[in-house]
DNA sequence: CTTGACCCTCCAGCTACTGGAAGCCCTATC
DNA sequence: GATAGGGCTTCCAGTAGCTGGAGGGTCAAG
């Protein structure tokens, strides 16, 4: 498989896949004009790390788990341990943004939003303790 | 005031500060012996910018809303657009980060976690729909 | 006179790609 | 056989917002 089907087919873009070969998560073979052939193998990995990224691993926690998921007597606690410690930043990140939305959602409700120049949101800016 | 004192001052980082002079955020004077001299309306600048940046805004966003801060006769429906704009994508990537979560929730606690090598993690990352 | 705490500039690197240029390869059509 | 198009290659640069470090000048205290 040339890179634009597996491309077409793991729904990543060919510079990203092109990107994960540079930094060695996969390594297709190559054919004799230099083309990327792509086994099964490399497509699959290539739908694992979509999906690991699409729910926010790092790329060396995909590399990690990646690692575990090519090793057959890997501790499940070991996979665990990284979504977990995952899923807590995750949750961290949330109440971060929960609580940045309710200060912004506090000033846009008081601001008049109209031609004067007087605004809540400025002011709040200027002086609110941090 | 020197930078250290600056950056203390405004609980930012001195390379920090450095950066918003080489962005065009702010514009210090210098002594002779080629020390940045900070006056209060820097620091005034800083602590503004200190703020908007905790409230996720970007940088770019910043340097509109200081434009529109040091602007006598801004119209608070100008500022209120930024806000509101921040606002609505601070709300989506909470969304996003919540389904995140509880997929990656469900994962954790469907795993066992233990010595063996069968991890529904990992299975899920394989197959599991994006 | 030296020590240590400041300050300066410039360059490189971080994450995870993305865009673009310059150029080779392959197939189809005229 | 020439040409047009699409796909593929590499390499370089840029994104956001800093951060770390090298190499060196400045200043006040002892």
């Amino acid at each position: 498989m040339n890179i634009g089907e597996v491309a077409k087919k793991s729904n990543l873009p060919a510079k990203t896949i092109r990107y994960y070969e540079d930094i060695g998560l996969i390594t297709p073979l190559r054919d004799t004009n230099g083309y990327r052939s792509f086994r099964e193998s490399d497509m699959h990995k290539l739908a694992f790390l979509g999906r690991s990224r699409a729910l926010g691993f790092t790329i060396e926690d995909c590399r990690n788990l990646l690692a575990l998921w090519d090793d057959q007597d890997r501790a499940s606690a070991d996979v665990r341990a990284i979504a977990k410690e995952h899923l807590e930043q995750i949750e961290r990140k949330i109440a971060d943004l929960q609580a940045i939305r309710d200060t912004l959602s506090h000033l846009v409700q008081t601001c008049a939003g109209d031609g004067r120049p007087d605004c809540p949101i400025l002011a709040k800016l200027e002086r609110f303790p941090t």
